[in-house]
DNA sequence: AAACAAATATGATGATCATCATATGAGACG
DNA sequence: CGTCTCATATGATGATCATCATATTTGTTT
C-alpha cells in the first residue's frame, strides 16, 4: 500500500483526530479501537503511536474536537438567525430528526454523556471546557442576557436538550422518539 | 473453592442479574465483562452459559432489572409523599447529591442512556418498556393528570431530569455539577 | 454409604485489543 | 542519480474477551 501523495505528519494527525471525533460519537469511547480509527483514516494501526502518546491522549483530542465543532455550529446558527429567534433556531436544529439520526456528526454530550464519568481526566477536562462554552452560547441568546437568571436558565435549557436527545435515541419506538422531540420543542421553542 | 451453602439455580441466576444490574450502571455495557460479573457474584466465569443464552441476553435481563428497580423506587417515593408534593419529592430525590454519586444504584437512563442506541434489540426493548413506565409514573403526579398536556409535560420533565444528571456526572467541575442540579431543581421543584 | 443428577469450576480456543520494535519506501537534498 | 531522514507499514507480544467442552463437587436418593 502506497501513500497517494505527500502528506505532512500534522495533516495526518489532523485526519486521525477528525476520524476519531466521528468514530467515538458513532461507537462510543469503549467501542472505538485504535485499529478501527486508523483503518477508517486510511492508515495501518502501527503508525498510531508516532502521533499520540496513548489511546487516551487521542480520545482527549477527539473529544475536544467534537466539542469544538458543536460549539462552532451552534454559534453559526445563532449568528445567522433573525436576531430575536436565535435561541429558537438553535433548539430546533438540536431537536431535529437530522440530529437524532446523525449522532456521529452531532452533539458529543448526547452521544457520549453517560460514558464521560469513566473517561480519563484529560478527556473529561476537554469535555467540561466545551460544555461550558456551549452553555455560554445558549445563555447569550436569552432575551435577558446578563441578568442573574439567564445563566441558570441556560443550564436547564441545555440539560433538557441533551436529555431529550439521549432518550429519543435510546428508545426503540420511533413514536416515542417523535413525542419526546415534539414535547421539548413545544416547551423550549414554542411556535 | 466450595459453595458455602446449597443454592438453587434460580437464586444464583437472580444473584447474577442483580450483580449485573449494578455493574452495567457503574462500568457501562461495554465496560462490563462476563468474567467481571461472575467474579463479583462470587462465581467463576465458566458457569455463565448455564444461566444465559448469551452475554446479550444477560444484559437485557440486567437492564430490565435496573429499570424495574428505578420505577419501583419512584413509585414508592410518590406513594409515601404528601399528596400534593409527590412530583417535587421525586424530582428532589432524582436531582440529589446521593443520586449523582451513586450511579450504580440509580437511574439506568442517566447511567447508560448514550450507550443504548448500540445495544442489542432485546436490551433496547426492555429499556424502552421501563422508560415508558417511568414516564407514566411522572405523568400521574401532575396536578392535571388526564388532561391532554400532562403526558407531554411528563416527557419534558423526564428529559430534563435525565439530561441534568448526565451532564452533572459528565463534567469534572463539582461547582458546575452543583449549579446544574440547583438550576433544574429551581425549575422543576421550586421551593 | 454409594451412586446419581444437577450446579458450578477448570481450562482451552480463537478473536480482538493496546502497545511497541523494526522494516520499508517516499520525498528531499546533495 | 544516490543517499539520508522521516512517515508509515509489517509484524509481534501479552492481555483480555466471549464462548464452550469437560471435570469436579454438592445435595439427594437409594
Amino acid at each position: 500500500m502506497r501513500r497517494v501523495t505527500t502528506r505532512s505528519k500534522e495533516a495526518t494527525h489532523e485526519r486521525i483526530v477528525e476520524t476519531a471525533a466521528r468514530a467515538i460519537r458513532r461507537s462510543g469511547y469503549d467501542g472505538t479501537s485504535v485499529a478501527d480509527i486508523m483503518k477508517e483514516a486510511g492508515l495501518t494501526h502501527g503508525g498510531f503511536y508516532a502521533h499520540f502518546l496513548s489511546r487516551e491522549a487521542m480520545l482527549a483530542e477527539a473529544a475536544d474536537r467534537a466539542g469544538a465543532e458543536a460549539v462552532a455550529l451552534s454559534t453559526h446558527i445563532a449568528a445567522t438567525a433573525p436576531p430575536d429567534e436565535a435561541l429558537q433556531c438553535m433548539v430546533r436544529a438540536y431537536l431535529s430528526k437530522e440530529h437524532l439520526e446523525n449522532a456521529e456528526m452531532g452533539c458529543p454530550v448526547a452521544a457520549l454523556g453517560s460514558e464521560m464519568p469513566r473517561q480519563a481526566p484529560e478527556v473529561r477536562k476537554a469535555a467540561t471546557r466545551r460544555i461550558k462554552e456551549m452553555i455560554d452560547v445558549i445563555a447569550r441568546q436569552s432575551p435577558d442576557w446578563g441578568q442573574p437568571g439567564a445563566h441558570q436558565q441556560a443550564l436547564v435549557t441545555a440539560a433538557t436538550m441533551v436529555g431529550t436527545m439521549v432518550m429519543a435515541r435510546a428508545v426503540d419506538d420511533p413514536k416515542l422518539s417523535d413525542a419526546l422531540l415534539e414535547a421539548a420543542l413545544d416547551h423550549l421553542a414554542p411556535a
